[in-house]
RNA sequence: GCCCCUGUGGCGGAAUUGGUAGACGCGCUCGACUCAAAAUCGAGUUCCGCAAGGAGUGCCGGUUCGAUUCCGGCCGGGGGCACCA
């Protein structure tokens, strides 16, 4: 038996064996309960790093304690293969992007199976495999059938350096979320989906989330932004064109007797119409566009305005008439692209009223007495009553809007409704490296879709990256084509699909892979819901959002009955480390800070990254320490959803407790198996080391099903401890057995190795998890704290379960307390069974 | 600006419904083993104090017999959204 455990040799045996055995391969015919759970798959960019380790060793962890619990699990790899990084190294190394991106998936995979996570791989897919995507294509065919996709011109956001076109969802604070370049406005004929359509089903289903993490829940429901009011129509004096009045949204209708102007966005049809025949206001219009998106130039940006000379009816007072702005912080694309103005009580609309001169009325008090009181320099959207408001004076402000979105109703000029933030998704990215819209564009015909038995359009092979721009628009055949309607000469359309559409159900593909449509529908419902995403918080929005989309999408088009993708949902940290810098703020590793001669910074622990040099390669870590010191490291310490600091004393820690576990199992093993196969004595130190023992099995059970790893590890450790203290017995071989059990899914190799060394025979992959007898879980003794006025003065063993006059008794009679109590009488006495005594005096 | 989270030793962090603050790990100190080192093992480690004792969970206040936990107000750190009518 050897003294050390030795990772470079057992690793590899032990991921042997359960590859040879097909140990966790799922059965879908399987009659056990079922699991899934699955780690957001990854983009393969070259290599894993720490980030993809701590991932998928948590949904690892859970994956294998499930299996150990009689569940048939489902626990599936694959690769987030299409997007720029592939078409960026096609440029730079002037290697295809398929080869490119294929490549890394070899490396990548590799370096996951070194790792021992207990992974499907039979099911192993690449959204850039024709195989994936034909079916994706199959997919977007069905919801355009559905009538859930639809072309139309748009401003969009275009990334100049990436040369696409991005989301919303995509731009953060007016740059490209992976280029960084400043986004600009440009109108292009553009594919979308109807998220828009689910908007209300996707906000009510985040109340049927009770597994995911809340600020997850609250960052979608902000992003879908439900806004509830009244749309009305503002009548124009004299008709502008066609034009004889207008929509405006209001959230506070309440308030239209405090209006003091109307305004339009720049882009709204009614400003094009009068910039025809006044260059003014076209000038205007033109400065409004030059603006910045950027979040700091939208805060400095002036509220800006131009009369237009035109007059709109006050919808309560005909007679009433208010200026027509174009106003440059209305935006036409929420709500109506115009608003009724209302200074007394909007912040924006009182410095656009001080800028222009415009009448500012106040029209709710928070009391009567303060009715006339003027508004200053700031809008009042406080709590109050309705003032100078004709009919609707002395109202709350609840009660004001439902009058007034009644009277609208019944009137005929307005109506309440609700008005979201959440646009439509455009898909359409003019880049090479994704899955092609399967539609032909025919001059007589239209958008036409490729029939089915000509799917999957696979992407050309013969493509150049020397010059920007996307290469399917400039290949010599490809974009060819034949009207499937007409037969006519054709165009294919060379945008592809945004990636996000390849992840949005590749969760579902995953459960069912049949080679002839998507997914079967009963195998996948058998599936499905995951049980446990686990996943960076970055994609709280976007993919977590996308993909809770195309499944309802789905089941509204009969394909799946699910409603929810991802029951359960856990965001992880990062995996953080220290950075360095020389004199000149270059970044250097923490290997040439030590050997750099000039004087070295240490920065902040952030990130791990490239550019930061601050990155641990977990091929590196794994050669040194094996797979499960790693992979304990990940565990330890850190709560799972907080950054973890990368350390080496940390690796080293983890390794030694690996190598710790190791020496008891031998131990034990050299000591015979027969010693553990007894009840043990019923000595009171055994009795005590059972009694942790099962304390333990309970603890670490539920805290890997609450996701707490750090802590199941802290009962691990405390376990081990009380183990080592304790004298050999056959308690204490039976506590060596269990324990290797439960150290089983985090350090599965080690355990394998210790399993086999204790004689067991079968894998220990295959064992059941321990049951905890709870007749051990309770004590047969406890501390009692003893306080006076809340302080602690003693503590007390007592039985369990002793009687209040009893502890009383035996509080009172200790020493300390007589003399903290000094003398004084005790006025009260609270005791709280098996707990505390507290004396007030 | 709005919304949310968070603040505990030298460090990462524990602490069922309010009931012995600091579990567990890292680091550090001392000791054992060794020619020596590594590894390993033992003891200690919130702060002040020789001790008795006192203070202590960002700060100020409140509720309570008792507050890391509940409430109010500040301060620091992080995240999300943002001309959203």
């Amino acid at each position: 038996m050897a003294a050390r455990f030795n990772p470079l040799e057992a690793d590899a045996r032990w991921q042997k064996v359960w590859e040879d055995r097909g140990t966790f391969h799922a059965s879908s015919e399987s009659s056990k309960p079922r699991a899934y759970v699955l780690e957001m798959f990854p983009y393969p960019s070259g290599r894993i790093h720490m980030g993809h380790v701590r991932n998928y060793t948590m949904g690892d962890v859970l994956a294998r304690y499930r299996r150990m619990n009689g569940f048939e699990v489902l626990h599936p790899m694959g690769w987030d293969a299409f997007g720029m990084p592939a078409e960026n190294a096609a440029m730079e190394k002037r290697v295809h992007p398929g080869e490119w991106t294929r490549a890394n998936i070899d490396t990548m995979r590799s370096q996951l199976k070194r790792l021992g996570f207990a992974l499907d791989w039979s099911r192993e897919l690449a959204t850039c495999d024709p195989r994936y995507y034909a079916h994706e294509q199959a997919l977007f065919l069905d919801l355009f059938e559905a009538g859930l996709v639809y072309r139309k011109d748009s401003e969009v956001n275009w990334d100049p350096v990436d040369m696409t076109v991005l989301a919303n969802e995509q731009v953060i604070d007016g740059r490209g979320w992976r280029s960084g370049a400043l986004v600009e406005r440009r109108k292009l004929s553009q594919w979308f989906l109807k998220i828009t359509d689910f908007a209300e089903e996707l906000l009510d289903g985040l109340g049927t989330l009770d597994q995911w993490p809340d600020k997850v829940r609250l960052m979608q429901e902000n992003w879908i932004g439900r806004s509830r009011g009244l749309r009305f129509r503002f009548q124009l004096e004299q008709p502008v064109e066609a034009f004889d009045g207008f929509e405006v949204f209001t959230t506070r209708p309440d308030t239209i007797f405090g209006a003091s102007f109307a305004a339009i966005s720049p882009d709204h049809p009614i400003a094009q119409a009068l910039a025809e025949g006044n260059a003014a206001l076209a000038g205007f219009i033109a400065e409004c566009k030059q603006g910045g998106t950027t979040a700091a130039e939208l805060e400095t940006a002036e509220k800006k305005g131009f009369d237009t000379g035109a007059r709109v009816a006050h919808p309560l007072d005909p007679e009433w008439k208010l200026p027509l702005y174009v106003a440059n912080f209305v935006l036409m694309d929420y709500g109506t692209g115009a608003i009724f103005g209302c200074p007394a009580h909007d912040q924006r609309d009182l410095d656009f009223a001080r800028k222009y001169g415009l009448p500012v009325t106040r029209v709710v008090a928070p009391s009567p007495e303060e009715a006339e009181e003027p508004i200053g320099e700031e809008a009042y959207t406080g709590p109050g009553r309705l003032v100078n408001s004709r009919f609707l004076d002395g109202l709350t402000a609840e009660e004001g809007i439902r009058d007034v979105i009644a009277r609208a109703e019944a009137d005929g000029w307005g109506e309440g409704t609700t008005v979201w933030r959440l646009r439509d998704w455009g898909v359409s990215r003019q880049r090479y490296w994704g899955t092609p819209i399967p539609i032909i564009h025919c001059e007589g015909c239209g958008a036409v879709p490729v029939p089915r038995d000509q799917l999957p359009v696979v992407l050309p092979d013969d493509v150049s990256f020397d010059i920007p721009g996307n290469p399917l628009d400039r290949h010599p055949s490809w974009n060819k084509a034949q009207c499937p309607s007409c037969g006519a000469e054709a165009r294919r359309e060379t945008d592809t699909l945004d990636t996000f559409v390849d992840s949005s159900w590749y969760f579902i593909r995953f459960a069912s892979q049949p080679a002839d449509r998507p997914f079967d529908q009963a195998e996948a419902e058998r599936w499905l819901p995951v049980d446990q995403y686990i996943g960076g918080v970055e994609h709280a929005i976007l993919h977590l959002l996308y993909a809770r989309f195309w499944t309802r999408a789905l089941k509204r088009i009969g394909r799946l009955d699910v409603e929810e993708p991802f029951s359960g949902l856990f965001t992880q940290g990062m995996v953080t480390h220290a950075t360095f810098q020389d004199a000149e703020g270059r970044w250097l590793t923490p290997e040439e800070a030590e050997s750099h001669s000039g004087p070295v910074t240490r920065g902040r622990i952030e990130k791990m990254s490239k550019s930061k040099k601050n990155t641990v390669d977990p091929d590196a870590i794994v050669d040194q320490y094996g797979a499960d010191a790693v992979r304990w490291f990940m565990l330890s310490d850190s709560p799972p959803e907080r950054d973890l600091e990368w350390s080496e004393a940390g690796i080293q820690g983890s390794w030694r407790f690996t190598q710790r576990l190791w020496r008891l199992a031998s131990e034990e093993a050299e000591r015979g198996t027969s010693s553990w196969l007894g009840d043990g004595e019923d000595s009171p130190d055994e009795r005590a080391l059972q009694r942790k023992l099962h304390q333990t099995i309970a603890a670490v059970g539920s805290n890997i099903e609450a996701l707490a790893f750090n802590k199941a590890v802290a009962n691990l450790y405390e376990l081990t401890n009380a183990i080592e203290k304790a004298a050999p017995s056959p308690s204490r071989s039976k506590a060596v057995e269990t324990l290797i059990r439960l150290v089983a899914p985090m350090a599965p190799h080690l355990a394998e190795e210790a399993w086999a060394a204790m004689g067991d025979g079968g894998l220990i992959a295959d064992a059941p998890w321990p049951e905890a007898d709870p007749k051990l879980l309770v004590e047969e003794e406890v501390t009692i704290a003893i306080q006076v006025n809340g302080k602690l003065r003693d503590t007390l063993t007592a039985p369990k379960g002793a009687s209040r006059e009893a502890l009383e008794e035996m509080a009172l009679a200790s020493e300390k307390i007589a003399r903290a109590l000094e003398g004084k009488a005790p006025r009260k006495v609270i005791v709280v069974p098996d707990r505390l005594v507290n004396i007030v005096a």
